[in-house]
DNA sequence: TTGTCGAGTAACTGATATAGTTGCATGACT
DNA sequence: AGTCATGCAACTATATCAGTTACTCGACAA
């Protein structure tokens, strides 16, 4: 895999069960159809299980499944799901040097603006849409 | 040090030599002050010296400057000098799952929308600017 | 009630990226 | 010639992350 594989693994995952919200998939399935690995599978998919995106049901028939209706999951929500920020996180460093913070902090402003456009530019795609071809 | 700390340490860099463009600073100057290694520092700087923004003179009374005035060089300048891209680069690896695709090349549509509408907006900003207290 | 199956998770391994460091060549000035 | 600074290659140390192994817990079925 490569970096931002995350994302990727999740946003496969999740395209694929809206596709057919009935049914379970295992992270084995998952993981041959992604060709990784089922535990990594599970560290992913437990991101967004945590933010009430998936549902997982253990034992028998068991598996991974939309916890609600594919148009009312947008990729905002999966983005935010797996807490990874583009910018750095701000650090509480104290600031040595008045020059360099003058600066950072309004570099900083611009960067945290720009995640947060994005960010509401992700609202408005759901992961129903997106499963149909390109139109822009 | 720590994540994207290039991008710190060249803004800092820049900043101090935009308030005396005239004096020449050593990498060990810029390192004590930044508390690196002045390797570290030419090897930043240096990608800064291969897009123009400074030069750097050898020998005795060496040392880094800016190679234009501070208010013709702007953040945007130096962010694209350093060649770190947000949005991870977009592999031509074969479309596998059309599923997959169609999902992910919608967002990474998106994400470089972000990512050129964040430089436009550093493009706004110089580093001669940047070194006047924060006014937002 | 016992066996199987799948999620959940901890612990480890291997690859990769990057900061830090050492050492040396090159060039400029005294 | 000697000194000082950049340029650069090579190495080390560390952090992150995907991959892997080996378990536990819970649900269902025979």
């Amino acid at each position: 895999m490569k970096r931002n594989s995350r994302l990727s693994l999740a946003l496969h995952s999740v395209a694929h069960m809206a596709s057919e919200p009935d049914r379970l998939r295992t992270s084995a399935e998952i993981a041959e159809h992604a060709q990784t690995n089922p535990v990594v599978v599970r560290r992913v998919l437990g991101k967004l299980r945590q933010a009430g995106i998936l549902k997982a049901e253990k034992g028998h028939a068991g598996g991974w499944q939309l916890a609600r209706a594919a148009d009312r999951i947008s990729v905002a929500d999966i983005y935010l799901a797996l807490d990874e920020r583009l910018t750095p996180v701000s650090e509480d460093a104290p600031p040595r040097c008045s020059v360099e913070h003058a600066l950072e902090r309004r570099v900083s402003l611009i960067m945290d603006q720009a995640e947060r456009d994005l960010i509401e530019n992700l609202k408005g795609l759901s992961i129903a849409e997106a499963r149909f071809p390109i139109d822009t």
